[in-house]
DNA sequence: AAATTTAACGCAAACGTTTGCATTATGAAT
DNA sequence: ATTCATAATGCAAACGTTTGCGTTAAATTT
């Protein structure tokens, strides 16, 4: 088990060159003579030499690896953030580490504490629910390593963020299915202490405002964790609803295809009596029948900005920019639930 | 940005203490007094010391971090494994850093050596679909780095793996077909390069003969990907077959939905007129309708075990078993879609 | 021919922690 | 009073790489 591997030092002796010029010869440092150069590259690999990486971490004080902090990795969401995450930083040499804080702000504190070991030079978080306060991040701001939130970030200090326009999705999803005729639309909504479903809230409330379309406080479901469990209890409320719904903006698309499953087994034509639409664009939603009308998060390309700034945060000298925000372009797609047949 | 840390001299310095009692006091290493434990503590709390984990990774040639390499980290599948792993790796001190290979031959080899670099103790991987020949982790293996597979493992030399008995599942899953009445059974099977699709195959195959059913070649159908697309086009040809089908279990879950959605168009009723098995319990299986019946595969735990496993050979100094080979249990979750509603 | 530049390489320190061994002080045993 | 064990701490090297600066020899300029 235990092989001593081949050090640099070890290809200086046998070479009769001193460690330095190995050093600079593997790393094509300009001084250093081409001949001397493949002489030494030519050793290295009929020797096998692989540079140990941690001792090169140490000195240079550069780990090239980047941490990221997700609430659970099995969530599709996040799943596609950290795959965006990993091809940008693979690309750029960096590797990622990763942490699940499990939604649990004691677990986030813990993995933050760990963070600050030297370990990464920059990290990547979207906060648990459980956190409001994000004060054990700021410690890690403070020791100088630089931080990218997403999708769930930060409301009390100032930070870089890639975020989407939650409001505007909203905005445009509601405002589609009153466009196709709708005229009594509810909304499925997550819980309001965390920024984005708080936004897309408004964002339903203001499409109807724009559009005259009176609101009720009836119209609204409140789920906590918009499961699909969730969604059918919302939906058979929306049922009893004192006038029927021609259209429902949901969320997430679980909730979404709790609604087409309930109203279904209702006696209710998706989408002509009732159109649909969800958030997030998950693979479900492709393929439930009427497939479902969504809102693509474009998660993995979110993955992908937060890498690139805070690849850019790091190895950029002079920071001029204190903070940044990237909001990612959303997209609305359309599908059989909201393809209503008869003439609008 | 730069800010210089304090580091375990300064707070030597500061306690007019030798650096290596500071270790040991925050090590609590027995020879050292209580109270000087105490006072650096203290000292170490008021400072804020954080201490370098690169220098003592460095120093004692331990890094705490495991690496894992998969296809893809969106692939529901792989998720839940990788969740699996870093839960019980956090539990026991260690960060996992993620690689995905995309399932190419070229990026995996790339991958394979950047984990030569002394970065991580241990490796735990699941093979590219490319990959059939697997030198490039016997190089791993050669300098000592201990190894893990998961799901599609090699073949073609001896290691470590946490698999599922894919055969058993699959006999399972069929003779359930059987044991409700179905005489017609259909396979649609994953590519047979992949071991894992293989053993589902001759799963199917030993039930259908162990009860004394046919099997003609007609009732195979062969899918790449297994992604929905095939299996609809799968499922299509299904419909064909010179006589009707009473039950078809699927290689995944993907294509059994493909299945019902296609036969349910054909007026089949789901599942008196046909039967249906898939293979993952993915989330859409208990949304579906009717609800799928399923192989859990349990891919969390197989993530836990690898960790467990790795950790294991990575802890161990005598290391008494030179390869082990773990069979995670899987479960058949029955679910409406196998559930006739008339006696058998 | 002497002075100066340039190219190529070596020296040695440094990064922060850990650890085997040595040292000192303290109390116990002879 | 001396020896011996024990407890508590210090010394210094080591881990493998990188890097500023010094050195040497060759090439160029005056």
């Amino acid at each position: 088990m235990k092989k001593s591997r081949i050090t640099l030092k070890d290809l200086a002796k046998e070479l009769n060159l001193a460690p330095s010029t190995i050093s600079r010869a593997l790393g094509d440092h300009p001084a250093i003579s081409e001949a001397t150069k493949t002489r030494v590259k030519e050793k290295a690999e009929e020797l096998a030499f692989i540079p140990n990486s941690i001792a090169s971490s140490f000195r240079r004080k550069k780990t090239r690896s980047i941490g990221v902090v997700v609430p659970r990795i099995d969530v599709h969401f996040h799943s596609l953030v950290i795959s965006g995450i990993e091809e940008y930083a693979y690309k750029k040499g960096y590797n990622v580490t990763i942490f699940q804080s499990k939604d649990s702000l004691t677990r986030e504190k813990e993995i933050t504490k760990i963070l600050q070991n030297n370990m990464v030079e920059g990290v990547i978080a979207c906060l648990a629910i459980e956190t409001k306060r994000s004060d054990h991040f700021k410690n890690l701001k403070k020791i100088g390593i630089p931080l990218v939130f997403y999708d769930r970030v930060p409301s009390d200090f100032e930070s870089n963020k890639i975020v989407i326009n939650d409001f505007g999705a909203a905005f445009q999803a509601t405002e589609h299915l009153i466009n196709i005729g709708c005229k009594n639309i509810g909304h499925i909504a997550g819980p309001q202490t965390t920024g984005i479903f708080k936004a897309r809230l408004e964002g339903y409330k203001a499409a109807l405002k724009k559009n005259g379309l009176p609101f009720h406080s009836g119209l609204i479901k409140y789920a906590n964790n918009l499961s699909y469990e969730e969604g059918v209890s919302c939906a058979k409320d929306f049922l009893k609803y004192k006038e029927p719904l021609d259209g429902i903006f949901c969320a997430n698309d679980y909730t979404a295809i709790s609604v087409i499953q309930v109203f279904q087994k209702a006696d209710y034509k998706i989408p002509d009596d009732l159109s649909i639409i969800g958030f997030s664009n998950y693979p479900i939603s492709r393929i439930i029948e009427p497939n479902l009308t969504t809102i693509n998060d474009r998660a993995f390309e979110m993955g992908q900005a937060a890498a690139k700034l805070i690849i850019r945060q790091i190895e950029d000298e002079e920071v001029l920019i204190d903070s940044e925000t990237q909001s990612i372009k959303t997209e609305l797609i359309i599908r059989e639930s909201s393809m209503k047949k008869r003439a609008v």
